[in-house]
DNA sequence: TTGCAAAGTTAGGTGCGGCTAACTATATTA
DNA sequence: TAATATAGTTAGCCGCACCTAACTTTGCAA
């Protein structure tokens, strides 16, 4: 209970699923020629995108029509949308990442990582900013090690 | 110099080339047979694969005959094992996850991820195990962080 | 050596995800 | 309201990555 069943979705049509709520929570309504330029598609590829998430009761599309997310589709949307950020943050918060680099390492990555792992490193990241607090601060301390690294152990090129 | 021309390999071409790497470097020589049997896929799936690899110039093959990598093949598979590794590492040694489901989460993320998020985690790596070494043992931490984490901020449930 | 099983290939098919070009529907505006 | 620009769809195509079934090659045992 409150467990609803999983829907498998294709990379590609998380892609879809993901900047229809996007679009939907900046202009309340996703358009499809606007879909089509967030992900770099053409007009046709996004028609064809769209049959598929109503067919999996995802969206809700008739021709013609304005896109919006349906319940389920909502509930997809966010875990993916959660899995974004949470990478997001841990390339740059953690790791110190470059925001856009992050931002795209996140896209690609989504879609590979289970909810297990992503729990983890949402954990890993209130973990830093936890240790933030006290004076010892975990984060600067990484940006200092990777400037100055010490010696490898020795052995040939790896 | 120094920097070979980068071949772009889809994510499924690099699972060939990775298992062919690992089975010649556990028997010499890599049988369509057993590459088939690694990725889970028909031999005829393989031949397909092995022809794409020819011709790219990474694999030397001939119909019927054995399998191994070229100069620039080693040097493809050796980057995708390298990331897997680190990958798997992190999962297990920074996130504390276990060993198969590192492994699993490692095939999948070696293909989305790059090279300066990868030796970013290297680093990471590294410093927790250098963090290892004095009395502060951040693994440590973390783990107990995970099973006792401080309250939520409070708000609505995220 | 023949003769058969196992390994490998070929032929042909599927689904997905993308494309362009041409068409249709909708919106705008003169 | 009629003309046109823009948005959306359809038709038809391509490449990738897989599959099964049937065929060929190879290697091993009788």
């Amino acid at each position: 209970m409150g467990k609803a069943k999983r829907i498998e979705l294709s990379a590609s049509l998380e892609d879809y699923i993901e900047a229809i709520f996007n679009l939907v929570h900046e202009s309340k309504v996703a358009r499809s020629k606007e879909i089509a330029q967030r992900l770099n598609v053409s007009r046709s590829s996004v028609t064809g995108a769209l049959r598929l998430l109503k067919d999996k009761g995802l969206a809700n599309y008739e021709p013609y029509g304005y896109v919006t997310l349906t319940d389920t589709g909502r509930l997809a949307a966010a875990e993916i949308v959660k899995k974004h950020n949470i990478l997001k943050s841990f390339f740059e918060k953690v790791l110190g990442v470059e925001s856009s680099l992050a931002q795209d390492a996140a896209c690609r990555a989504e879609h590979a990582l289970g909810t297990e792992i992503i729990a983890r490193l949402l954990a890993y990241i209130r973990f830093v900013s936890a240790n933030n607090k006290n004076g010892y601060h975990l984060a600067d301390e990484f940006r200092r090690f990777c400037e100055n690294p010490p010696p490898e152990p020795a052995g040939p090129r790896n």
